[in-house]
DNA sequence: ATTCTTGTTTGTCTAGGACAAAGTGCTATA
DNA sequence: TATAGCACTTTGTCCTAGACAAACAAGAAT
């Protein structure tokens, strides 16, 4: 075994890879003294591989709550036990239930058995149908795989291989789905800065499986599109996810501005985590708690939507 | 008509809405005199809405290949007036051949009749199967829908919605192919800065249509997981996706890098706009020019496969 | 008609300073 | 015993202005 040969990563390449702002990661420098990159011949930062590693625990913990003066100064082998102390916390807590089947899909994945994982999937898709496997198994299952990264147990790529495989079982329900068009049409998307997607896909499934047209722009539609489309499309709702990366401020002002500048009878909707815990919330705005309560949504549309054809 | 509330963007938000970086926000506000923010309260820019607009246009033309130093001057009216040239220069060579359906499609979205759009991409899958479909009516579609996006005649959300609904069919397509895993394995993935999924999409089903048994990681895999992929799960090949967005000499590094550090049966492909012009491409990469040349990477694939079982 | 050379354009890096939003911890109130 | 208010600390992002390499343009030489 040679050592690698000391390929050393530009701070544009870091901050990618380890999803930290070229700013934060130079701040951090100056404040803590890590990172501390060796130069070019220009002076431009190089990350050592090692730095790299680290900076990649590190920004796991940061995700996990734990503040940069606390972490930043610790050796590889602390993280580790901070790590170490997080798994030991989730698995308590994974020992409710019934997620046995979903520790063992994880497992699969990380011994290899690839394909028996994503046969597991397809077995649970086709036992719960839609909208049951999504509530049950999908979203369970990232929790769950989305914890074991965050410990160190479960390498990126499997991370990304789960979420690819739980996307295309979604897709696969999407066209098992009989579409009688018969409800009230939606229209759904996310912020710019928002790129995760699998919220609003696993809403559009449960939309449609409620018998809701839906019309999905995909990710990071900016705020005057997705008011020219609501002008356009016309639908009874919009309804927006946010995952939990969000900044406050930032989500606050959306809203407002989307709640002054769209037409009166269009009801808002905005869901996930990054939304569940604001406090100023926009009027006109309807937060969605929870995936499971998205019934209740539809069925209040439904109401809207006599009242408004009965009067007229 | 009142005036919109004057309400302006903060850098950040530019950037990601614009697609622009902040630095070059900022160097072109010093070398070119525009944008202009006007400045909040501790000096922040804020850029007003008509400022945001132009600089939409702006991109869409730097995009098209035009320089900062030659349109940043330039009024709106001027900046249409070359979006207009180029949607004359671009509909010349839409008149060719047999494209004459995908402009009825799109015309059928910009008219906001989406569900006739829908209906004709499903339509078109039915009667083309999968392979037919991607070569001769996905890729001209999102090929010309970037073009009329472009010049302006179509606005963001429709090419969101085109895309989307594109998507569905992929997947839908997915689900119709009869999976006879007789054939390779092959790792899919792109590097990480590299968002675009819809190549990566496409590959997967092409390779899928030939038997081959694909393994797909989604979009922005870090290269040492991409590397720890290959050793775990031992694909045949690995395939990598590259719009034309990439900085060249970052492609190229990576492209080394995994050159180097992949053991050596391993073949390595990478494709896609931003892979076809290089020039000096490291050893041992493959590249594949178009996606239709596909079935001839498999057949050569399935033959090294035989070599290697004949021998061993 | 291609390759080489020179000059110009352009994106991204650097440094250190500044400030607001978010988090922490103590105190006073129902 | 909780909850709300208030100061204090931490932390991310923005600012200015200078520098340089990669990408591009255009002319020279093969």
């Amino acid at each position: 075994m040679e050592k690698p040969a000391a390929v050393a990563a530009t701070i544009d390449e870091v901050s990618r890879d380890v999803g930290v702002g070229k700013d934060s990661l130079r701040v951090w420098e100056r404040r803590y003294g890590f990172p501390q990159p060796i130069r070019g011949s220009n002076g431009e930062r190089l990350y050592p591989d090692e730095q790299l590693e680290r900076l990649r625990s590190i920004s796991r913990l940061l995700d996990q709550g734990y503040r940069p003066g606390k972490v930043m100064a610790l050796s590889v082998e602390q993280l580790d036990v901070l790590s170490a102390q997080l798994a030991t916390g989730a698995s308590v807590e994974a020992e409710s239930s019934d997620n046995a089947v979903i520790a063992q899909m994880i497992a699969a994945v990380r011994s290899g058995r690839v394909d028996q994982f994503s046969g597991s999937l397809e077995q649970m898709l086709d036992r719960q149908g839609a909208r049951q496997f999504i509530l049950e198994t999908a979203v369970p299952l990232l929790v769950q795989t989305g914890k074991a990264w965050a410990c160190g147990q479960l390498s990126i790529y499997m991370e990304h291989l789960i979420t690819q495989h739980v996307r295309a079982a979604l897709n696969t329900a999407a066209n098992s789905i009989d579409q009688s068009v018969t409800g009230p049409k939606v229209l759904l998307t996310t912020l710019p800065g928002e790129r995760h997607g699998m919220g609003l896909l696993m809403v559009d499934l449960l939309l449609r499986a409620e018998g809701v047209e839906t019309l999905s722009l995909g990710v990071e539609t900016p705020i005057d599109q997705i008011i020219e489309a609501c002008t356009d499309l016309q639908p009874q709702a919009l309804a927006l996810a946010f995952s939990a990366v969000q900044k406050r401020t930032a989500v606050i002002a959306a809203l407002k501005e989307l709640s002054d500048k769209i037409p009166e009878p269009l009801v808002l909707l905005a869901g996930g985590e990054g939304v569940s815990k604001l406090r100023a919330i926009p009027p006109r705005i309807r937060i969605v708690k929870s995936l499971d309560t998205i019934n209740k949504v539809v069925a209040s549309l439904r109401r809207d939507l006599k009242d408004v054809s009965a009067v007229g």
